[in-house]
DNA sequence: TGTAGGTCTGTTTTT
DNA sequence: CAGACCTACA
């Protein structure tokens, strides 16, 4: 398998081409999953132990061997991608035609739930799924028309306790009962319940209610549950460690009556707790099938004996685990790099030099490397050696398609001639390109439709109504109604395909047309987009049987960014741990691996409490050694970039877990000018004059990477006390009346004029100095 | 009404 | 260093 980003599991098991008997392909463990095929099966699949191999080949011995009728399995997946890669392979070991078999994602085997049985479960065929972002636009509407100040809640939080609630299965109603007490719980419950309102009088599901939905009706409407029972005779479901509450629930309701239920997981790669994962489904499983078998994949085939005793070494330090121990037959391997480099752009141009000199030396392609980190900000300084160097590079999973501006904004269109009562999309283009119709108008639009609680788009349809309109308003606001009536029917008529569709949106809008004369860069890739999305609607035309709008809509809506990716790209992969899942590649570097960084502050923050978040830290580091199969390269820069300023750091507490004799350490010096660097920076942010000495404490040798419990003082107490008795110096802790003590980290003027900024307690506040009733502490 | 500028704020990960 | 949001002007 020699395809795009190093290739997803390529390194399955032993070797051998498509084989008659394809049970000779697999080794005992394998073996067992596949031939187990009644009853409840647990699959603990350790990383590159041949997972994928074992879901398609399980598939393929039920339909070959059993006689099951593609019809009767049900197969879910994390991705599209895992999902399409699935279903290309099952088609070929069966060799006929699998199209029976439902193969997807939760949420898209959910959404086609709830379109079949929209008239049964009483809900509108044509729904919308939001996204992110327009779940944010509708919550912002809510929060305004409740009158709830960004203090008291603000929509980030707002939507992140309803989600978490939605995880827990917990709606609106029960949220409010359990919230009687708690002041704030009672906003959220408030908050929670016009949201709910919202989201259904836009005939619009979020995310969550993708999965939840399905779970209540299947509850509420057993004859329909009952279909779907007789169905899915034989269900998997992969990445079983990643999937939440209403996932388990729903897989458990429609296992119930065959319990012919295949999961095949892996504790120490669970890695979306924070979206609701719950690894107790997997560490459970057996006490929620008693009968369950449980098999487990040890045997790797991925990596060397050396990158495999890391990651062994590593997870081992986490308790909540079921507890498995990866081999090879492998060779030890080449020795794994373990880099110190001075600052974030020494271990940029250390990932160039490194790769650069491998693909020289071991015959590696720019394909068969990745460069994973953390957070997806830590790509900038990454992509700007790799320009610099001039080693092409993709960004797996950064922004998607779909998620750009412009296309947001046809698709908002198209969406509005699907389900008119979608006013998120419609309050996106009301103004979109710019046709007269301000705020105000738009306000009185809006105030309108809630008093006569109509959606925006019939409101429209009766402007003369609405009070308070400039005539001028009202005329555009008529305009723009007829335009969206026009489009509408146009979008009605049986014959024309979504192609042109596209087009007459485009024409009809003006849209093309205000993009017409590109005056930047920027203009032109807008227009190549929207011309992308044309194409990509004339594809869909052509590869779908039945190309409805609403069908593409739905794909477009769940369609992830790493489902985008394009086949075979000779260069360099960067991607978060996250996305790194999965896949494999012959070299592998992890970077910045820092306190902070790896484990983030949330987590150490979090720590506190509860030692989950830690533990789900380390997972993540593992996900990234066991994706490496010859070469690992661990990286971390002593200074780093962030938050606009330069920055101290301490190696990750991880790497005081990697056992020494495995690695070899290097140190990266900054090159050049790159000293230059620090210095300066340091010299802009510490005003005048430039402390005389830096105070840096560097780990003590010998236990160079050994923890150091004293962390939490963090670098603030690293910094040097400017020259002079001014209290008001950079260094010197002061009083807040209400933020209380804190570090005087930089300052900015001088006299009325002066700005400090104070950092709380590891919060950095900017405050007037004039204003601020400091004291000295 | 629309735009330009300024200020504040904030960063984990994403189906 | 953004991006989002707000304010002040044209």
């Amino acid at each position: 398998m020699s395809d795009s980003i190093g290739g997803r599991e390529a390194s399955a098991a032993p070797r051998s081409s498509a084989n008659p008997d394809m049970l000779d392909d697999l080794n005992p463990a394998q073996r067992q999953a596949v031939e187990n095929t009644e009853g409840p099966v647990l699959v603990i699949a350790g990383a590159g132990s041949g997972k994928t191999r074992v879901l398609t080949y399980r598939i393929a011995h039920l339909i070959r061997h059993h006689d099951v009728f593609p019809w009767h399995i049900l197969a879910v997946t994390f991705t599209n991608k895992a999902a399409g890669e699935m279903r290309e392979r099952m088609d070929q070991l069966v060799g006929s035609d699998s199209g029976e078999a439902w193969i997807g994602t939760f949420h898209s085997v959910c959404a086609r739930i709830l379109r079949y049985e929209a008239s049964a479960f009483g809900l509108d065929s044509n729904f919308t799924i939001y996204d992110e972002d327009d779940r944010r636009s509708a919550m912002r509407r809510v929060l305004a028309e409740l009158d709830i100040s960004d203090e008291d809640l603000d929509a980030r939080r707002a939507l992140a306790s309803i989600s978490r609630a939605k995880n827990a299965m917990i709606d609106c109603a029960l949220f409010a009962e359990q919230a009687s007490e708690n002041p704030h719980d009672m906003i959220v419950a408030r908050v929670y319940k016009a949201y709910e309102a919202a989201l259904r009088s836009n005939h619009a599901f979020d995310f969550d209610d993708l999965i939840v939905e399905p779970v209540r009706q299947f509850r509420r409407c057993p004859e329909v549950l009952d279909k779907y029972r007789q169905r899915f005779r034989y269900i998997l479901v992969d990445e079983y460690q990643d999937t939440n509450r209403p996932q388990y629930l729903l897989t458990r309701l429609l296992a119930e009556e065959h319990h012919n239920l295949c999961c095949v997981g892996d504790d120490d790669q669970s890695i979306y707790s924070f979206r609701g994962a719950d690894i107790r489904n997997i560490l459970e499983f057996e006490r929620d099938y008693p009968e369950a078998k449980v098999i487990r994949l040890e045997q790797n085939y991925r990596s060397t004996g050396r990158i495999l005793a890391v990651a062994n070494a590593v997870i081992s330090n986490n308790r909540g685990r079921k507890g498995k121990k990866l081999w090879t037959a492998a060779g030890e391997g080449a020795p794994i790099e373990l880099a110190e480099c001075a600052d974030d752009r020494a271990e940029a141009r250390h990932v160039v030099s490194t790769v650069t000199k491998l693909c020289r030396e071991e015959g590696l392609t720019l394909g068969d490397a990745a460069v994973l980190y953390r957070t997806n900000a830590q790509s900038r300084c990454l992509e700007e050696e790799l320009q610099r160097g001039a080693l092409p590079y993709t960004i797996i999973g950064g922004i998607r398609f779909y998620e750009r501006r412009e296309i947001k904004d046809l698709v908002a269109y198209l969406r509005i001639l699907v389900n008119p009562a979608d006013d998120v999309s419609l309050l996106r283009v009301i103004n979109v390109p710019k046709r007269g119709i301000g705020g105000t108008t738009v306000d009185r639009l809006k105030a309108y439709a809630v008093d006569t609680s109509s959606s925006l788009t019939e409101t429209l349809a009766r402007v003369a109504e609405v009070p308070g309109l400039a005539a001028r308003a009202r005329g555009k606001l008529r305009e723009f109604a007829e335009l969206i009536s026009t489009l509408t029917s146009i979008a009605q008529e049986p014959e024309l395909d979504l192609a042109d569709l596209a087009k007459k949106v485009l024409e009809g809008t003006g849209y093309l047309d205000a993009l017409a004369t590109p005056g930047s860069i920027e203009e032109m890739t807008r227009r190549e987009n929207v011309g992308q999305l044309v194409a990509r609607m004339e594809e869909f035309d052509e590869s779908k049987e039945e190309p409805t709008l609403s069908a593409f809509l739905e794909e477009v809506a769940l369609m992830t960014s790493a489902d985008e990716q394009g086949e075979s790209t000779e260069s360099l992969a960067l991607m978060t741990l996250h996305m790194a899942k999965g896949l494999e590649f012959p070299l592998v570097f992890i970077t910045g691996l820092e306190e902070h960084l790896l484990p983030t502050s949330r987590a150490i923050e979090e720590s506190q409490t509860s030692p989950e978040s830690l533990e789900e830290e380390r997972r993540l580091f593992y996900v990234g050694i066991t994706r490496a199969r010859r070469h690992l390269v661990l990286a971390w820069s002593r200074w780093r970039y962030m938050f606009g300023s330069l920055q101290e750091t301490r190696p990750s507490r991880f790497l005081g877990e990697v056992p020494r004799e495995l690695v070899e350490e290097r140190e990266i010096a900054a090159a050049g000018d790159l000293g230059m660097r620090a210095a300066s920076r340091r010299a802009q942010r510490f005003s005048t004059p430039a402390p005389a000495k830096v105070v840096r404490k560097p780990a003590p040798e010998g236990v160079h990477y050994e923890w150091d419990e004293s962390e939490t003082a963090s670098h603030i107490d690293e910094i040097p006390l400017d020259d002079g008795n001014d209290l008001m110096s950079v260094g010197r802790w002061v009083l807040h009346p209400s933020w209380g003590r804190g570090r005087i980290v930089d300052r900015e003027g001088s006299g009325s004029d002066m700005k400090l900024s104070i950092s709380f307690g590891g919060r950095l506040k900017k405050v007037l100095a004039a204003y601020a009733h400091l004291e000295p502490a």
